[in-house]
DNA sequence: GATGACCTGTGA
DNA sequence: TCACAGGTCATC
């Protein structure tokens, strides 16, 4: 499950090594993984002969910018970046870490012989092209306090589900959320537009916190309630069952003693 | 706002 | 053999 994390690594990998590199040829493999109305022959016409220019990221989607259009590029659930076939990161949680070549779903590959490569074997990932980056909230890793409140603080929707609206708030999954919530104490099932000033302060403070430790560790999946997101797995913090539920369409793993 | 579909590898 | 993982989108 690539989140903001791993969508930032990966847009560190490109940037440390994918730029200023001309592009002569775009693999489509699976036109299927091509989405907003792009197709291989659009893409191969729009890309062919552009060089890359800078790497940018907007929650979980990755941008890259050519001289030429702008690449979008989504992980989907699945989804691993690689640059002359070395992969971003860790291996990840949920997904094959093995190299079957079926899996890459689009590739850049460049004059110097080089390529940018997008593996996914659940094909959830998306490549677009010129992608509307205003449909995305802005990210959570730079995100302001005031910016939090206008995000989250008049809806009505569970905490959980607030915070993981792109729309609202770009860059926290499932797996974000729950570590988030564990840590700021807070119910993931409470309606968003109930948390107090004192409570909004300390969820804003939470997520800032859990995204530079979890980066700094390498990943998602390092937060401290990860171990515990088990059947029957017990609260790292005072030892209660966690309960497990459905909140915002995900599976939930909470405290009921300590999140409120 | 909630729900289900999409998709397929993994592990029980 | 089958439930489950989950980011996003369409639909209710």
């Amino acid at each position: 499950m690539p989140e903001g994390i791993e969508a930032e690594t990966a847009r560190s990998l490109i940037e440390r090594r994918a730029l200023g590199r001309k592009i002569v040829a775009v693999d489509v493999p699976d036109a299927w993984f091509l989405k907003r109305g792009l197709t291989p022959r659009r893409a191969r016409r729009a890309l062919q002969g552009c060089t890359t220019v800078e790497a940018r990221r907007r929650g979980k989607l990755i941008l890259v910018d050519t001289d030429g259009p702008t690449i979008g590029l989504h992980l989907g659930m699945s989804g691993r970046i690689l640059v002359d076939d070395e992969a971003a990161g860790d291996p990840l949680l949920y997904a094959s870490n093995k190299a079957n070549p079926k899996w890459v779903r689009f590739a850049l590959r460049f004059a110097d012989g080089g390529s940018l490569a997008l593996r996914d074997p659940r094909r959830l990932g998306a490549v677009t092209l010129d992608p509307d980056e205003d449909r995305l909230g802005p990210d959570a890793f730079a995100l302001t306090p005031a910016q939090l409140l206008d995000a989250i603080g008049s809806s009505t929707a569970p905490l959980k589900a607030a915070l993981m609206n792109q729309g609202k708030i770009a860059g926290i999954g499932n797996l974000l959320a729950d570590e988030i919530l564990w840590r700021a104490g807070l119910d993931p099932a409470r309606e968003a537009a109930s948390l107090d000033d004192t409570e909004m302060r300390r969820l804003h403070r939470t997520i800032a916190k859990v995204l530079v430790e979890l980066s700094a560790r390498g990943g998602s999946h390092t937060g401290d309630l990860m171990a515990a997101r088990v059947p029957g797995g017990l609260c790292p913090k005072d030892g209660t069952p966690l309960i497990r539920r459905t909140v915002g369409g995900r599976t939930t793993f909470s405290c009921p003693k300590h999140q409120r």
